[in-house]
DNA sequence: TTGAAAGCGCTAACAT
DNA sequence: ATGTTAGCGCTTTCAA
């Protein structure tokens, strides 16, 4: 009944704290003192089992096992924080001009990984989403005040400014895939080349000659890259010129490529589109015009949505292995914060055939 | 070139800290005490200014004021975090059996509503995904060590323990969604029930009379609570006998439902699938059996997925608003440690007509 | 209004 | 092997 400044949180009021004198009365966490008060031995002692170093005798070191258990101690991982230098977190940062942009599967699949192999230690995982200038802030905070121990930094645009925070930090610091405008020490990056080149090679196995493509944006290091394997699948077949129009990754953006591919090259007989969800307006414009898929016009996609599965006709794309790119990450941050020097990463791509092309 | 074990992180070596004897060599983080020396002022006095709070001369404070320009200082959370017993994070928790299940768009579009809110606090956002033991374990850890000031829990399932764990933590807790066991004092929550109301109604309006449904998980509150809209809406309107078949949200079991139910009542001419997911399972099982849609049998889903738009037909389904679910949790939370006492909140869902009904 | 001093709970250097 | 002693950087009594 009484109405305290403090949130009252209980989500059932049946105990009150008067009610129990029992053995279980975990109101108070038990500090490092109180362990080795009743292990008899000074806190020192207590402190070197806890963390298991050397120089304790079997005794104690049981005695104070013991305790630890008896007490149900747990370390204060803030003191300790903040006499280690170090505070058990990593972060994970996202950039990107858009919020929403995060809300793709690509993230959760992402997150999925890194959380597998982080689960594994007894370190947290913060998110920022430094897609606005008030997030981007927020990691400068972050960063500046060592709130982790390591940064994991993904999807930098352009000459993204997230690289120079990161760098200044002295932290260590992974890349998910490669930024444009420089080649990070450390990254994990999937082979968006290579993927780029399959789908186009498999256009051109499959007898394609006038092989267009939709590329994403080309400030960012997976959509320049794909659209460097197409060019490179076309050289080496001598099978030019390129009819090439700018996406931004965007199903709109598909449509109105399609459309103008449509316009300036009429003759095409395959597309090769940076990424699934631009295919879907794609093919949605190519219905509209009267092409049929893969009659008419092969499509090939890029990054094997959920969705791929389901469209008409099913598309063939390529996959990434989105949740490996999210472990790898997760595995080489942890061996830099152990002080090793790790190989960058960059994981395979493959096709899967479906019958769009 | 010398190796040092603590990893070699800056991504250009080119400045090397002799270079620079200049103003700007930020190497060294201010603490306060440096603060207060600078400013000719006590450090309780320098601290005061800086929580701004009062009994502080207007001389003082300017000089502390320009020293912390200076000097760029900034409180160290840790150190703070030991003295107030507040960490300035909050953990957003999500339940469920499979962590797969956290890569779809759901969670994304959550956690962008989230950071919306928490972008203007200068609080952290904790991600733990509490899917295996393991992942339950660092929940209890996080709990049990305050290194959060408040919880987000999300899709409990069943008599979740997670719901247990955060109140023992004595912490501020809001849940998305509700559970089915119990409901929480404070939470947020979509219009399932209402929502599957408004779906089964369109299609009683729309001249259906036997209307069947396939249900997602009925241990979890949102696959409950739109089977209990179906049925309110069956009803009131006098349409007995229901016609149910129960999946799990997935794609399989859409279609599995959707076989089962043509079975077991062939004579069926709508359905309401508690799942976007499931309804692309379904349709493609109607189209097998040779049931045109919404001809023969009209469709109605939930969830209004991105690819709900690009099924075939275009699926007419339920739409709640997962963004602005994450902002109300958070908000909520925000409003609870500061010790007010919010209630719980509702939020609305709407019918997007398109072709499947 | 001001400053001294005592913590917060832990680690680590040092002496024994 | 063991204990003592300083911190880590901040907040917060308390006395002046």
């Amino acid at each position: 009944m009484t109405t305290s400044v403090r949130p009252p949180t209980k989500l059932s009021g049946q105990t009150r704290e008067e009610d129990v004198m029992a053995i279980e009365t975990p109101r108070h966490q038990p500090t490092l003192d109180e362990v080795a008060a009743r292990a008899g031995v000074s806190r020192s002692a207590a402190s070197r089992v806890i963390n298991n170093a050397p120089h304790v005798s079997r005794a104690k070191r049981e005695a104070v096992q013991r305790a630890v258990l008896d007490l149900g101690y747990v370390p204060n991982p803030t003191a300790r924080a903040l006499a280690t230098n170090q505070v058990g977190a990593v972060v994970l940062a996202v950039s990107g001009d858009n919020p929403a942009m995060f809300a793709e599967p690509f993230f959760g699949q992402v997150i999925v990984g890194v959380n597998a192999v982080l689960e594994q230690t007894d370190l947290e995982l913060m998110l920022v989403l430094a897609t606005s200038s008030r997030g981007q802030a927020k990691l400068e905070q972050v960063l500046r005040n060592r709130q982790a121990d390591g940064v994991m930094l993904m999807s930098l645009h352009g000459d993204d400014p997230l690289a120079g925070l990161a760098d200044r930090s002295h932290l260590p610091v992974v890349f998910g895939g490669r930024p444009l405008t420089f080649e990070p020490k450390y990254y994990v990056d999937a082979d968006n080349r290579g993927g780029a080149r399959l789908a186009t090679e498999h256009l051109i196995d499959t007898g394609r000659t006038r092989i267009a493509t939709i590329t994403g944006s080309l400030d960012e290091g997976a959509g320049a890259a794909r659209y460097r394997g197409y060019q490179e699948a076309l050289a080496i077949a001598g099978l030019g010129p390129e009819r090439m129009e700018p996406g931004d990754f965007t199903e709109e953006s598909g449509e109105r490529a399609m459309t103008r591919l449509l316009e300036r090259c009429p003759d095409l007989d395959s597309v090769f589109i940076a990424s699934d969800t631009m295919a879907v307006g794609a093919l949605r414009v190519l219905r509209d015009h009267g092409r049929t898929v893969p009659g008419d016009v092969a499509v090939v996609g890029f990054n094997d949505l959920a969705g791929a599965r389901h469209t008409d006709p099913p598309l063939t794309t390529v996959h990434q292995p989105v949740e490996a790119l999210g472990q790898e990450m997760g595995r080489m941050l942890l061996a830099l914060m152990a002080g090793n020097d790790p190989s960058p990463l960059i994981l395979p791509t493959r096709l899967v055939k479906r019958q769009s092309a």
